[in-house]
RNA sequence: GCCGGAGUGGCGAAACUGGUAGACGCGCGGGAUUCAAAAUCCCGUUCUAGCAAUAGAGUGUCGGUUCGAUUCCGACCUCCGGCACCA
């Protein structure tokens, strides 16, 4: 018997076992219910890193544990594969972003499969393969024809110095990350996604979701930002008006002035008549981001445009501004402005001394000093005329329907959600399928022209697309005329909104998706990922799935019945600084600690010149901080199960994980020791049956635990998704297993109960090491196949409980009570304690609190 | 700036519905085994006082509700995620 643990030697075995038996390639079964486990599908970046390991081994975990509920898993896997990264490492590599990405998918394929994931590979999908992206096309035309998509100016970042677009990302300082030069903001036709139609359900159907992380539908609730308010309008002199929404018309009286974007038409008329403005304006569209944040935190700045606006109750002239916070893309582009009642309009009045005049007072006698800061809650009108004394509900309503008779306004929804720019000016993605004709028009590539194919064959130069720079690429016709090809592709995101529906029918050459297959498996029953797709990936997937359901592609209303959103990874970070100050970053894995006489760890040197090195805490592995933990490294040293077994112990799922060396040590002694148990026990004379009637107390106490731990373990994967406390259960089980006395044959017996069970509840972590034991114990079943271990409910009674007894709030004994015993013996044990006694002598008792099975609460004065 | 989280021993964490704060693991200390080491096993380990029994303090800070608060409420501090073209 191997009394050794040998990873390196049963994980080969196992996978190639999987491997040969197909035992993870599944079909619809109608006979059993299905369960579709899904991890977010990785972008091939060239290697795994730690994130991936911990999400993939979370989704197999629960996959594994499900399938030993008798559910038929599906669990598949696949590549987000279009995107800026191929693109940048082409131009770094002087090779086609194809060929780099498919040969990062090659490599990371044969790491997750050394991790030992169970995936259909046979449903396996790369995003930018043709048989993919086609099926996101012809959707793209099928949502043009019924009038979801359109077209319209949008701003992007521009690089004047490489004419070209750049992403938020590649902004750095306000400046292009190659070129240097200061980004400008620039408008182009772009494509749109009518994801405003959703709105409504999107929201309402957030309720639905009783597996989400509240938070994650709080995020998406604020995202869309469903607000009612009253949209208005104030007349220009020349007889036009602009427009705007409030959500706050009860201060409609306060309005001491109008803002609009530069990029309004207001804006630009005014810029022809004044220098002054219109240096304003091309200021507004230079050196400038358009990540929300940073227009969020930027100095307000405005002009006046010499025009006045005419309030449509008073009638009063309202000056109009420019303003550099307004955005064009999002409302009308203009806002009314209330300096007294909010805080950012408070902030632009006093700047340049406009009028701030009070309307709202405090309901009750909380002070106000409108003079400090704008006072933003709802209260009592005051100097609006005929409004006088209404509280702001009330007022809202009436200066609704003021405005409604005149004409002037209407009380309307508005959402925050804007719709979806699908439009990027990069090659790696998928083309949008958009014929432009010679008129100005365009038509949707005819379905049986689709797939309008990348060509992957490429040389990139850094600046322009190749099929940009390509004009015979361009060139079609639509109806004999010649015609010019969209050379816009699509955001990736389009490709990772329906992925999860793709991998039920992954190979179908004739639709979309085959609604029987899809309607088997979905909604997918548990999702896991990152805590940072909590928005955008997962509300377009969420939009994506009901345009899904309105083509009558599949039945369900909600794509991901269950959320599961695991924390980040970190490590150490460690650097010396440089002669010029500059940090130099070294890998942990080049580190050693250093400790004093007491052993008290004193801080950390590098390995090679044992020279103190400066720890800068804990942090995100990357590639900036040089703090990456290359999993390959790990598993060659320890196998995959001691990996996963230490990402599933050392911290809940939803939490960051903090990389350890001597947690991963901890991980592997646990395996070595229940392996070393396990051979040891089968080195002896086999058990006989188990006869419960001749266990002694020791021996009792273990089943008692073990099958305490079943229930608990077995809580643990499925409703609580909490690894790390199953694991800590096993480990508890462990600890007892160790010290029963296993001489006799019922020792022996109870310890193989115990040791099988330990076996089967570990195998969804650690897989390979499970896989081995099981056949060692004598099962010619793969454990893959096999069940969950059942409860004994007989092997859960006891005789008596312990009770904490507390003196007003502090816990004073702990008592014995009998399983039987009532509330009044309880009562009377506890207060008839000694030390009980003591802290309530010479006082009265006021208050007996009994908590079964819990505690005795004594009130005393 | 806005939206959402998190903060508990030397460290990772546990405490699931308001009911024993610190399970489990790491580290550390002591011991056993060994010619020696590695590996392994046993005991101890929140802080303070005490030989001990036990007592006092203690879950980011300040305050509140409660017989009882890591858990609920209010204010604040620090860190993290997202902010629509990174994925």
């Amino acid at each position: 018997m191997e009394t050794t643990y040998n990873p390196q030697t049963i994980e080969a075995e196992a996978q190639a076992f999987w491997e040969e038996n197909k035992s993870f390639e599944v079909t619809e079964d109608p006979n059993k219910p299905s369960y579709y486990c899904l991890s977010m599908f990785p972008y091939p970046s060239g290697r795994l890193h730690m994130g991936h390991v911990r999400n993939y081994t979370i989704g197999d975990v629960i996959s594994r544990f499900q399938r030993m509920q008798g559910k038929n898993v599906m669990q598949p896997m696949g590549w987000d594969a279009f995107g800026l990264p191929a693109e940048n490492a082409a131009i770094k590599n002087k090779a086609a972003p194809a060929a780099w990405t498919y040969s990062n998918i090659a490599y990371m394929k044969d790491q997750l499969k050394r991790l030992g994931f169970g995936y259909d590979w046979q449903r396996e999908i790369a995003t930018c393969s043709p048989d993919y992206y086609r099926w996101e096309q012809w959707f793209f035309t099928q949502l043009y024809a019924k009038g979801l998509v359109y077209k319209k100016m949008a701003t992007v970042n521009w690089d004047p110095v490489d004419q070209t677009v750049l992403a938020n990302e590649q902004v750095i300082d306000g400046r292009g990350w190659r070129s240097g030069a200061p980004v400008e903001r620039k408008e182009i036709p772009q494509w749109f996604v009518k994801i405003t139609d959703y709105a409504e359900e999107l929201l309402n159907d957030l309720d639905k979701l009783e597996h989400w992380p509240e938070q994650v539908k709080t995020m998406q609730r604020n995202w869309i930002g469903r607000s009612q308010g009253v949209e208005l309008s104030f007349e220009l002199r020349d007889g036009n008006s602009l427009t705007v929404y409030t959500t706050r018309p009860d201060t409609l009286m306060g309005v001491s002035y109008v803002a609009v974007a530069a990029q309004h038409p207001v804006a630009k008329a005014a810029a022809e008549k004044s220098a002054e403005v219109a240096a304003f304006v091309e200021k507004c569209s230079q050196n400038k981001k358009v990540a929300e944040a940073d227009l969020a935190t930027m100095e307000k700045e405005g002009v006046f445009t010499g025009e006045f606006a005419k309030h449509p109750i008073s009638g009063a002239e309202v000056p109009v501004w420019i303003a550099n916070f307004v955005l064009m893309d999002y409302g009308s582009g203009a806002v009314m402005a209330v300096p007294a009642h909010d805080q950012r309009d408070f902030e632009f009045a006093q700047k340049y001394q406009l009028p701030i005049k009070q309307v709202i007072e405090p309901g009750s006698n909380e002070a106000c000093d409108i003079h400090a800061a704008a006072y933003t809650e709802y209260g009592r009108l005051i100097n609006s005329g005929q409004f006088d004394g209404l509280t702001s509900e009330a007022a809202f309503d009436a200066i609704a329907q003021t405005l409604e008779a005149a004409g002037k306004g209407k009380v309307k929804v508005n959402y925050r959600l804007r719709d979806w720019g699908v439009s990027r000016q990069r090659y790696w993605g998928a083309p949008i399928p958009m014929i432009n004709l010679a008129d100005g028009s365009e038509v949707p590539t005819p379905t049986e022209q689709l797939p309008v194919a990348l060509p992957e064959d490429v040389t990139m130069d850094g600046v322009q697309s190749p099929i940009k720079a390509d004009p015979e690429w361009r060139k079609t016709s639509y109806n004999q005329q010649p015609a010019e090809r969209e050379t816009d592709t699509f955001d990736t995101f389009m490709e990772s909104s329906w992925y999860y529906a793709r991998y039920c029918s992954p190979q179908d050459k004739t639709q979309m998706l085959d609604p029987q297959k899809a309607n088997y498996w979905l909604p997918v029953n548990q999702y896991v990922g990152g805590i940072e797709h909590a928005i955008l990936h997962l509300l377009y997937s969420r939009f994506f799935h009901k345009l899904l359901r309105d083509f009558g592609l599949v039945d369900c209303d909600e794509p991901f019945e269950r959320l599961l959103c695991q924390g980040m990874v970190l490590a150490d970070c460690f650097y010396r600084e440089d002669d010029n100050g500059g940090k130099h970053w070294f890998s942990p894995s080049d580190i050693i600690p250093m400790y004093d006489e007491n052993g008290q760890a004193i801080g950390f040197c590098h390995k090679d010149d044992q020279q103190p090195v400066i720890h800068d805490g804990m942090s995100k592995m990357s590639k900036s901080k040089n703090n990456g933990i290359d999993p390959q490294v790990i598993i060659d040293q320890y196998g995959a199960d001691t990996v996963r077994l230490f990402m599933m112990f050392t911290a809940p799922p939803e939490q960051t994980l903090e990389w350890s060396d001597s947690g991963v040590e901890g991980a592997h002694k646990f395996l070595r020791r229940l392996w070393r148990m396990a051979t040891e026990h089968l080195s002896k004379p086999s058990a006989p049956t188990l006869d419960v009637s001749k266990l002694n107390e020791q021996q009792k106490d273990l089943r008692r635990k073990l099958h305490e731990t079943i229930a608990k373990v077995r809580d643990d994967y499925d409703r609580r998704l909490t690894f790390n406390t199953a694991v800590a259960a096993l480990m508890e089980l462990t600890n007892l297993m160790a010290k029963v006395d296993d001489d006799g044959e019922q020792g022996r017996a109870v310890l193989h109960e115990a040791i099988t069970a330990c076996v089967l509840m570990l195998a969804p972590i650690t897989p390979h090491f499970s896989h081995k034991l099981w056949a060692l114990l004598g099962h010619a079943e793969p454990i893959v196949d096999a069940p969950w271990p059942e409860v004994d409910e007989s092997a859960l009674t006891r005789d008596s409980i312990e009770m904490v007894v507390q003196v007003n709030g502090k816990v004073r004994a702990k008592i014995e009570v009998p399983i039987a015993a009532d509330k009044d013996e309880i009562q009377s044990m506890a207060i008839n304690n000694e030390n009980v006694q003591r802290f309530i002598e010479g006082k009265s008792i006021t208050k007996v609190i009994v908590v079964p099975n819990k505690l005795v609460s004594v009130v005393v004065k």
